[in-house]
DNA sequence: GAGGTTTGGTTGCGTTTGCAACAATCCCAG
DNA sequence: CTGGGATTGTTGCAAACGCAACCAAACCTC
């Protein structure tokens, strides 16, 4: 129960013209630049972005990692998850190995094939990343950046079954 | 067969640093203010965002509209907007009127049902909006949504099944 | 105005998702 | 060491999705 007496004040709160705008143009826009990075995958053949960090994620961890480390970083559900390594496993990209500290969970490993693949994507994935975003320039990029990050303040962990 | 002659010489173009940057930031944020708001409106009971968007879409034209022109603006591919209009016609939200100048096609209307809805929506998404945006200032989100917008040139309209 | 192409929209089918319930283990207080 | 709660991860089911195939009307060309 989290109301602000603001907001028992006024019917509505109304995010300002230049907030809705920039709301409005971020949901246009990182649709627009996911999605054309996706086709990108997709056209050449690859399974989608998320596989992809998986396999980086774990890559540059540089050891096995349980799930529950991934899920926050990667700010997944649990379930999501554990139906996505389903996925990946049965392609022999990642392996699930028996985690003895903890016998509920395990551990995440890719395999060599998990290595080449997230190599290979990554020669799609980076031009079609380049492709999307080049219209900024450096400088305006690190702006944007450093002007999202304010933005994005808030708790990433509850995303999808906040209590 | 788009490859610039640069792709060839380059075994990958690399995004510059502050590119990437940029994209994971966006990729995150626009992820998290997303799911604030969704997880808003599904906590009052609400649907999702998408239906609003088609609603409030329908009202500002004030007059029957084709699908067709809704999908381009909605960016949403034409069996999505199909299935989406089947659910909220079997609630009783929007209906499908009869074209005549087109048979293939038929026009979209909301209900009075639909009306309503979308104005209850917009009490819960306004506030949960401003909530997931208002760590920026109305300078900043002004300088945000400019950034956006120019990075987002990009044809929005080839996204899911580019030919 | 007959035939082929394009446009507008839907649908069957297999895959993926979300939710809520579940199981198994761990942890901690008493 | 024992019982209650918390943590880690999975799963059954229904809803939703993506794709490709499809239908019907419109348009265009000869």
């Amino acid at each position: 129960m989290r109301l602000q007496q603001s907001q028992l004040k006024a019917p509505t709160r109304l995010p300002s013209d230049s907030l809705q705008r920039a709301w409005v143009a971020l949901g246009r826009v990182s649709q627009g630049v996911q999605c054309h990075v996706e086709n990108a995958l997709k056209e050449a053949g690859f399974p989608e972005l998320s596989w992809y960090t998986v396999l980086w994620e774990l890559e540059r961890a540089g050891k096995p990692v349980r799930p529950k480390d991934l899920a926050i970083p990667l700010f997944i559900l649990p379930y999501q998850l554990s139906r996505l390594v389903d996925r990946m496993e049965a392609e022999g990209l990642v392996k699930r190995i028996q985690c003895k500290e903890d016998k509920r969970g395990h551990m995440l490993e890719p395999t060599a094939k998990g290595f080449a693949l997230r190599k290979a994507m990554w020669a799609v994935y980076a031009p079609a990343m380049d492709d999307a975003m080049s219209r900024i320039d450096d400088k305006e990029a690190l702006k944007l950046a450093e002007l999202l990050n304010k933005l994005g303040g808030i708790e990433h962990a509850d995303c999808g079954d906040k209590g």
